[in-house]
DNA sequence: CTTAGGG
DNA sequence: CCCTAAG
């Protein structure tokens, strides 16, 4: 029936010209202006009419009848204003809450020569994940890599402690989570228990030889300023060659916890802005740009320390290889690519192992350095990418020659988890596993340490080593290294690959060093991202999709598992002074959900396009998704697209929800027709315009 | 911000 | 769906 009524319209029906381009503000009242759409003289009105009608469905087209489409209009236009009051305040909200929640991340990586590239997806633990994460993890080998692990101060008591990460730096409730130092602890106090004959030979790679001075620091510390609300940045960085994986994972610290009372992170819904109003989106460009140029100046001069003359200050974890002594100039290869995740620092010498990892437990270690904490040691130690062991104990067995180890437990290299803020609880702990796992699973490898010293020789036995049943009990200690990466290294670099759970590999702009490159990374909520664009896409995020309390799974974890610091979150102005970085869709940038058109909705489309036209996209957002949040008119678009695209296709090569072959009709109907128009108005147009010349 | 298209 | 050039 409807078929045959369209049959009997054809396409003389058409009267609605689309209507001339309006300016915003009059675009705005689009409804008015829809009133010009032919009262009712669109044929596809009166079959909506009609069907309607034959399908008992009431009233299927407002516009049919004047009265009906008064009331349409008058009611969309208060929901319009209704709706933009909305929208504001819940942009504002997810602005601020973003800012919140953004964490702030800089890692530079400086590499030489051959680059291995190792993507989280070649890992076979690694599965897409819940996750947004970048889009592959990678790698340089042989290379350098610096860090900044930003935190912020918040009133400017910062303090330059740069060897102590604990400082009383404040931070920021936000979604990245660092974990610095948590030990993988087996269950239950598990412990591995590895016992080997004295015959058993230690294995080590040898290849590791490449030191860490071979990349010497160009820049130890930075400040950043970020020009309007001069916030300074102060940045450490350390040289984290990949032939060293750190493997640490400092106590989970929760944001705010301990020393971030003033911030008010725990507070997601207070800015923590100095300045006070959150800066407007549109402003981002051009702080940015002038963040930037601050930043580089910054950079340069501030090399010998940071001018901490700032009230807020950024403050930056600091690692330090120890013997780190190379010049800023023999560092000046280009860089390859950074990442969000930083291949941590493990001090490539053979005496700083000893120095570097130590236990989280109280437990006396090899060290003995017994540190308190692990945290404290994370940021005592210089070294604080580095892994090692702990617990390393040995058993005695007086009657044989079989060493025991006990290994209580290993640290496990920095992890960057970025996650948006509504996942879940479920999802997060994923995510860290397979943070975990993928790290676990091929990346890593044991490294001995003996009496201080990095053993490499693999075919030496334990005896000949001195690890014998009698050695001392203290002497013994083991390592989480990267795995060196089996297809490329040709020429044998030790630079082993670092496995990047997550990656962040761009191209910077440009960078005051010429090797340096700096990394930033802002983590986003839901839509997670580690840069500006990402601010964009968190205001866009759909909140209604699925919201999860985020700090809470924050505060969860952490409590239970330690493990977790959220990586010191920037406000407003520190995100200002992330330019850097390309806005190049930022890691945490997930990918909207897919959302398939249902068919309803899809019947609302063609109506809609029926009626306005395959131009006005807008216009039929919002007459016909108009409270579909997620379906911008971009994707009206291109669902319409895509059903045309499906319509002239056989019915066999269609997937997933069968669209009803009417409704496809239909599409190709209008979709003829409005080419039509649109053709004939091109032709139109020039003409016109010549004329008027 | 919208459109229009390519990816 | 994403990304972007254009307008």
């Amino acid at each position: 029936m409807v078929l045959q009524k369209r049959l009997d319209y054809g396409f003389n029906g058409y009267q609605v010209p689309p209507i001339p381009r309006a300016t915003r503000s009059v675009r705005r009242r689009g409804i008015i202006r829809r009133k010009a759409d032919g009262n009712g003289t669109c044929p596809f009105d009166l079959l909506a009419t009609v069907a309607g009608k034959l399908l008992g469905e009431g009233e299927s087209s407002p516009d049919s009848t004047g009265s009906v489409r008064g009331k349409e209009q008058g009611a969309i236009v208060k929901d319009e204003k209704v709706k933009e009051a909305e929208d504001r305040s819940l942009k504002e909200k997810s602005y601020t809450e973003g800012c919140y929640e953004r964490g702030f991340f800089i890692s530079e990586l400086v590499s030489q020569a051959p680059v291995v590239n190792r993507s989280l997806s070649e890992l076979p633990h690694v599965q897409n994940d819940t996750i947004s994460r970048p889009a592959s993890a990678s790698m340089t080998s042989d290379c350098s890599e610096k860090l900044l692990f930003a935190k912020q101060f918040v009133n400017g008591e910062s303090r330059e402690e740069h060897e102590n990460f604990s400082s009383k730096t404040k931070q920021e409730a936000s979604g990245c989570g660092v974990f610095s130092s948590c030990t993988l602890d087996t269950e239950n106090d598990k412990q591995m228990k590895i016992e080997l004959s004295n015959k058993a030979k230690v294995s080590t790679d040898k290849g590791a030889a490449i030191s860490s001075s071979k990349f010497p620091d160009i820049w130890d510390k930075t400040t950043l300023v970020s020009s309007d609300e001069s916030v300074k940045l102060s940045l450490s960085t350390y040289p984290a060659p990949c032939r060293s994986f750190p493997v640490i994972w400092n106590d989970v610290k929760l944001a705010n916890k301990d020393d971030d009372e003033n911030s008010g992170c725990t507070q997601p819904s207070t800015p923590n802005k100095a300045s006070g109003a959150a800066p407007r989106v549109r402003d981002w460009p051009i702080k940015k740009l002038l963040a930037s140029k601050y930043w580089e100046e910054n950079l340069k001069s501030d090399d010998e320390g940071h001018a901490n003359s700032g009230a807020k200050t950024m403050h930056v974890y600091y690692n330090r290889n120890i013997g780190y002594k190379h010049q800023r100039s023999q560092r000046d290869f280009p860089f390859k690519k950074r990442k969000l995740f930083k291949c941590g620092s493990f001090s490539n010498s053979d005496g700083e192992m000893s120095t570097d990892g130590i236990s989280s437990s109280p437990t006396n270690d090899l060290h003995g350095n017994a540190s308190g904490s692990s945290k404290a040691s994370s940021g005592d130690s210089a070294a604080a990418g580095t892994s090692v062991f702990n617990g390393g104990r040995a058993f005695l067995r007086p009657g044989d020659s079989h060493v025991k180890f006990r290994i209580k437990s290993f640290k496990v290299p920095d992890l960057f988890v970025d996650i948006p803020e509504n996942a879940t609880i479920g999802s997060l702990k994923r995510t860290v596993m397979k943070a975990v796992t993928a790290i676990l699973g091929g990346g890593l490898r044991i490294g001995v340490v003996f009496q201080g010293k990095k053993v490499r020789d693999d075919n030496k036995t334990l005896l000949q080593t001195g690890i014998s049943h009698d050695y001392k009990l203290d002497a013994l200690g083991f390592s989480l290294e990267p795995n060196p990466v089996q297809t490329s290294q040709p020429l044998g670099q030790d630079c082993r690959s670092c496995v990047l759970p997550y990656e962040t590999p761009q191209p910077l702009t440009r960078c005051p060093s010429p090797s340096t490159v700096v990394h930033t990374g802002i983590q986003q909520g839901r839509s997670d991202d580690h840069t500006g664009t990402s601010l964009s896409n968190f205001l866009e995020s759909d909140h209604e999709s699925a919201p999860s309390p985020h700090y809470a799974a924050l505060e969860k974890i952490s409590t239970n598992s330690r493990a977790l610091v959220p990586l010191t979150a920037v406000n407003a102005e520190a995100l200002s002074a992330v330019p850097l970085r390309k806005p190049k869709r930022s890691e945490a940038t997930q990918r909207r959900i897919r959302r398939p058109f249902s068919v309803s909705e899809v019947e609302a489309l063609v109506q809609a396009v029926e009626k306005l036209g395959t131009g006005r996209w807008r216009d039929v957002k919002l007459r016909a998704f108009d409270n579909a949040k997620h379906r911008t008119y971009v994707d009206l678009k291109d669902k319409w697209k895509t059903l045309v695209h499906t319509a002239r296709i056989s019915p066999q090569q269609r997937r997933g929800e069968p669209v009803p072959q009417e409704l496809l009709d239909r599409v190709l109907t209008a979709h003829a027709y409005w080419s039509q128009q649109q053709a004939k108005q091109q032709m139109k147009q020039p003409s016109e315009t010549y004329l008027l010349l």
